[in-house]
RNA sequence: GACGGGCUAGCUCAAUUGGCAGAGCAAGUGACUCUUAAUCACUAGGUUCGGGGUUCGAGUCCCCGGCCCGUCACCA
């Protein structure tokens, strides 16, 4: 529908197709190129190199050949056809018969063109498909002068389907020894460098097919992340969690500290907020008694990008009534090693280097205490610099950059991230936080400073934060009330909101509760050894052009 | 947001001090029936990111802007 007003024009590609124009009559009057979107802009040496595609593509069609058939009957991939012809000529080595080189039966593979090696009368073909790769050899005299026609006509980039037993070549290549070759689809634009692959790193993530295409390493990241969500998906199921899927557009953007997109609805004239957590709405369904209960989704928080932060990701966050912060953390570390296990077949990453060292995830993963560490490492010990101004004063002291008019959990939070952070290589967890920072974290049974919280870091970035979950209302409204009062007092946007609706589901009780937040995407970048996150996102947010 | 690096043919990259904008791949034509970065010959292909300035002359120097990357700041 997107080329509904150019229907006018219909008549006219139709005659096109039915009397397509050979290819060397001059095309300025004769064959108008069509309306491709960015034609405006595209250079000159760019349109003429679609304009010989669409020339073979009108070829095509002079023959009487759909370039763009509805289907093909694919009877084995790269893989198998590899496969096929390996067991033959297993059998064939077996066997004192050795007049005759061995070959299978005939096969239909397809894929993609990435090269193209032309011998006048014969022509070797390397077809990708979505599983490996096997070359075609296609040859004038084994196909008939007529099929053989449809071979000079193919480009790289093409997705064609080939005919043929699979052999092995002189050169003792793995072939298809096409009897036929269909063009499945005319590409009417070049690929990047066959050799070289694509460099350019902006057109890496703005046009990802390409980079899926031409490099290995795209299509290996993205089959990981996939792996990896279906690790996480299967072992919490083992565990008995149940998976749910609860509201992306939310009256109030609350359960974490972050700034929400806003949005509006039009029927109901009322502002929405893109959600900036999942946490309360999981929390209201421990409140309804689904004990164990999880969500896998996107979040979407208003700030900039950096290698390690795009403005939507994804999470998995869990909450496990009659489970505390302890049980969480035995959770997140064998949760870890088993994914890191399954798609990778070792608990221990290795070491990229220039990137990291080794990582062993093999748990338990070391608890540290996070005042003993603040101190251990920065000499600042935050019981005893209770307010924002002894512990600005402590900070610049150690020349910590401080923000000006900043609340002390946020204070705080920039020591723990510039002196404790990067020192944390191997996986960690921080454990017990100050209840400034933890709005929705219960506090320790003995203290009335400290919660029970804990954030695992790995390479030096939080990976998970978890808590045991504040379900005593009346404390929790007035964390509540006191985030709110950030908001004003510091002018603080990403201060956490109060959420009347969650108040009221746990003033109906909810029972003692495990929570966690884990980054998948970061997950993902650890176990792929990646340093960005756009390797890992398939289309990361880009600047306008 | 600040600072630094980058942007040249469809792709990958050159271009000395400011002095005719080049190569490989891809494309086109021709040769070639076992190649695999096939080979050989020839041809075509450029708004050097955009705009302004300095200069006899700017890919190169200066200013403004765009986008990408990096560091820092911000940000869980």
């Amino acid at each position: 529908m997107a080329y509904a007003e150019q229907s006018d024009d219909a008549a006219q590609d139709d005659l096109q197709q039915k009397f397509p124009t050979p290819r060397n009559m001059t095309n300025q009057d004769q064959q108008e190129l069509p309306n491709l979107p960015g034609e405006a802009e595209s250079a000159a040496g760019e349109r003429k190199l679609i304009e010989d595609r669409l020339a073979k593509t009108a070829q095509i069609r002079a023959r009487g050949l759909d370039p763009y058939p509805p289907r093909f009957d694919r009877t084995h991939t790269s893989e198998e056809a590899t496969r096929l012809f390996e067991d033959a000529e297993a059998v064939a080595g077996t066997s004192a018969d050795e007049a005759e080189p061995p070959r299978t039966e005939p096969v239909r593979v397809a894929g993609r063109i990435m090269a193209r090696r032309g011998m006048g009368k014969a022509a070797f073909i390397d077809l990708k498909d979505g599983y490996g790769s096997i070359q075609a050899f296609a040859r004038q005299n084994t196909m008939g002068d007529d099929a053989y026609a449809i071979v000079n006509l193919l480009d790289i980039g093409d997705i064609i389907g080939v005919e043929g037993s699979v052999i092995r070549t002189r050169r003792g290549e793995i072939s298809v020894e096409a009897t036929k070759v269909t063009v499945l689809t005319k590409a009417i634009r070049p690929l990047p460098d066959k050799w070289h692959g694509l460099q350019d790193q902006e057109i890496r993530f703005r046009q990802r097919y390409l980079d899926l295409i031409s490099n290995d390493t795209a299509m290996k990241n993205a089959l990981l992340r996939s792996n990896v969500v279906r690790s996480m998906r299967s072992f919490m199921h083992g565990r008995g969690f149940i998976e749910v899927e609860t509201p992306i557009l939310v009256p109030v953007a609350a359960g974490a500290q972050a700034t929400p997109f806003e949005t509006h609805h039009n029927q109901l004239d009322r502002d929405l907020y893109l959600r900036i957590a999942t946490e309360l709405y999981l929390k209201k369904l421990i409140v309804g008694g689904i004990e164990r209960v999880f969500e896998i989704g996107r979040l979407f928080r208003n700030e900039g990008l950096d290698h390690d932060h795009n403005p939507e990701f994804t999470t998995i966050e869990s909450y496990q009534a009659y489970a505390d912060y302890n049980d969480v953390m035995e959770m997140v570390e064998s949760m870890v090693a088993h994914i890191a296990e399954e798609t990778t077949g070792s608990m221990i990453l290795p070491e990229v280097e220039g990137i990291r060292p080794e990582i062993d995830l093999t748990p338990p993963w070391p608890r540290l205490d996070l005042r003993e560490e603040i101190k251990k490492r920065s000499g600042i010990d935050f019981v005893e610099t209770r307010d924002a101004e002894s512990l600005s004063a402590a900070m610049r002291e150690r020349g910590i950059h401080v923000e000006a008019g900043s609340a002390w959990g946020r204070l705080l939070d920039k020591v723990i991230s510039s002196e404790v952070e990067p020192h944390l290589v191997q996986p960690h967890f921080l454990v017990d936080y100050p209840v400034e920072m933890s709005p929705l974290a219960k506090r320790k049974p003995d203290s009335d400073e400290i919660v029970e919280r804990f954030e695992a870091f790995v390479m030096g970035t939080e990976l998970a934060n978890a808590f045991t979950e504040l379900n005593d209302p009346v404390d929790q409204r007035e964390r509540f009330e006191q985030q709110e009062r950030m908001r004003l007092d510091f002018g603080d946007d990403e201060a956490d909101r109060l959420d009347e609706d969650f108040l009221v589901a746990i003033e109906h009780g909810m029972p003692p509760t495990g929570g966690l937040g884990l980054g998948i995407d970061r997950l993902t970048m650890l176990i792929a050894g990646e340093e960005s996150i756009r390797e890992i996102l398939l289309f990361p947010a880009m600047r306008n052009t």
